[in-house]
DNA sequence: ATTAGCACTCAATCGAAGAGAGTGCTAACA
DNA sequence: TGTTAGCACTCTCTTCGATTGAGTGCTAAT
């Protein structure tokens, strides 16, 4: 039996219908609603073989058909190539407000999966930058008490990092910024997690030569960089509409409902399947396809977006198998295009100036 | 016809029961499992009493009854000064959690509100403070790129923000220190909303000392400091387990869900909701006693939190008004208690050193 | 190869019957 | 006079059979 012209035009109407309505389709409402030219009966026979061949099921022997992972397969190979040309308008216009209010990471993150996920009315996610990766620019210390003192990090990529530390000595602020210019010096360039004991004798040695007595707490400040730097927010993921899936047909039964959105919630497993999806531009994964069996009934479209040419982190999009795959994709490409796009104009080096 | 002392203790057992149950309750039921040594028949009459007082209704004539939002109220006031009393061993305990992490006042809050949802096992909020109306005490501009600059500016209260600014032209990096110390020295002591144009001119005067061909992007810089630090995040309002009340009865409509949960998502209604409580150290609004009907089946249990003596947030938990009104409650004092400590250890001046 | 016709299947809906929890009232009792 | 046993009554909820209707598979005619 051969996937005939005739076979694919019912089959790919069957889907259409199943994803609008989330309903089994009849060969009536095929015959009637999509011009094919040929009675129910023929269509029932097709749809017979199409069910035979795996790309169909009843739900029960009187029903109407609903389609079969491998049918969704079938349908985002072919339309893939049409999926990722179709720019979405709309999508283009909305993004250009994450352009216009961006400046920190944080809140073009915030901001791009809130915007997915409206847009899509799917669960959307972001994984961050993973920010251990990322090379030392300039280290700011700034001031903010007898003992405290903000850490300002920018990185290469013009990401800055911030972190508050609390120590237990006063630091001798009158000079703190040329121990500011010492840390930038010695440690640009580096990783966080390259910031190893043998750099950090070499750092505490030409931090003693400014000021000998506070060595303590730049002791202790620099024991903070070496333990604590390499191990930053190793998976940040931003989520947005979970509770959209509770507008959807099929988890009108609370109890999907609720596995559905402790799965979601929990930002570990989130991270984990995102690592697992290899490093493609873009993927699909279809119901069973995917790694967890809580997503057996999902897809899930992930995009990557990158950095001066290297892939810094993901986004994705999570729905029912029954989804718009082409309004999905179209959108995941848009935005993981926009994102390049904005996170390039933010973060690239206007100039070579190294001071 | 008065609220004697037996018509008290049948109340407060069938609130109790009604907490515990989510059913309504019998006379039967409160025979048996509250001792009171009277008969279902005596417990009837009190019960038709205590209807017509306002404090009991009947879903339906031959079913049990339930609390009236009166009920609550009475059943609150009379446990008050109680659940004031209790502080929690386990809230205590996890609370330390928070302290140990802390360090930023942002993963502070995100942390309280998460404890807080976890252990009352409701949707928790947290209005963070109005930045607004904090007093700068130092400013420090961090090169980030040729025309790129992060502003970081400390509080008096040691909050800490910082804003990357995209300027037209190029900063004059080599005087960055200069102009940060410059920035501080005027501006220390102001309000953030306080940067008007009259401070604005005198700034650029001072500025213009520093380096006069730098002009243009040290105006715009002035220009960005005063026209948006006043507006900073004016109700930025943190929140955890919305997904929580898909776990109650009452909630097992999924359209009263769907409803609870487009209000307590969106920000600006929950930021308004706190702010129309008053300045109580806790309130507790049963019902319909809340602005919003959207929450006439809900209470809300509110706190604020300090600084310096000051109120500079609140906390709150809504669940249905049939909720454990003693543990939330000492759940909130708790945690607002613990939000102070936590804040102080963190945010206050260690010494009067002004550099 | 296609299609009209028809018997058949099965989930969903509807309604009547019955169960059960609870009340209100009355009359008896301490 | 307050309390209580008894009983009829009410109303929801569940159960279960009947009905409906959408849809199929098969057969025979075109």
């Amino acid at each position: 039996m051969s996937l005939d012209k005739r076979k694919v035009k019912i089959l790919k109407a069957i889907i259409a219908s199943y994803i609008d309505n989330a309903e089994a389709v009849g060969s009536r409402t095929i015959s009637k609603k999509y011009e094919l030219g040929v009675s129910p009966a023929t269509i029932r026979n097709e749809m017979s073989d199409l069910e035979e061949m795996g790309f169909l099921t009843q739900p029960h022997t009187s029903s109407g058909r609903i389609p079969t992972d491998k049918a969704y397969r079938y349908y985002v190979d072919e339309l893939w190539t049409k999926a990722l040309g179709a720019q979405d308008k709309n999508m283009r216009q909305i993004i250009r407000i994450v352009d216009e209010e961006a400046n920190e990471l944080d809140s073009i993150l915030r901001n791009s999966v809130r915007i997915l996920s409206q847009f899509t009315k799917y669960t959307s996610f972001i994984v961050a930058p993973q920010l251990k990766k990322a090379v030392i620019k300039r280290i700011q210390l700034v001031p903010v008490d007898e003992n405290k003192i903000l850490l300002v990090i920018v990185m290469q990529n013009n990401i800055v990092k911030q972190v508050m530390l609390k120590l237990n000595k006063p630091i001798p602020f009158d000079q703190i910024d040329r121990i500011s210019a010492t840390l930038s010096k010695k440690l640009s360039g580096y990783m966080l997690e390259d910031i190893n004991a043998q750099l950090k004798e070499s750092l505490i040695q030409e931090l003693y030569h400014i000021r000998e007595n506070a060595g303590d707490s730049l002791f202790e400040l620099v024991n903070f960089l070496s333990t604590n730097l390499g191990k930053f927010e190793d998976l940040n993921v931003y989520s947005d509409g979970i509770t959209n899936i509770l507008n959807l047909p099929e988890y009108n039964d609370l109890d999907k409902a609720r596995e559905f959105i402790s799965f979601v919630e929990d930002k570990d497993s989130v991270a984990k399947l995102f690592q697992t999806e290899n490093e493609n531009d873009m993927t699909v994964s279809i119901g069973h396809e995917n790694s967890y069996k809580e997503l057996s009934d999902c897809s899930l479209i992930t995009a990557t977006y990158k950095f001066n040419g290297k892939i810094i982190g993901k986004i994705g999009v999570i729905g029912p198998t029954r989804m718009d795959y082409q309004k999905v994709i179209s959108a995941v490409k848009s935005m993981s295009e926009a994102m390049n796009e904005i996170i390039d104009q933010n973060f690239t080096e206007q100039d070579n100036n190294k001071e």
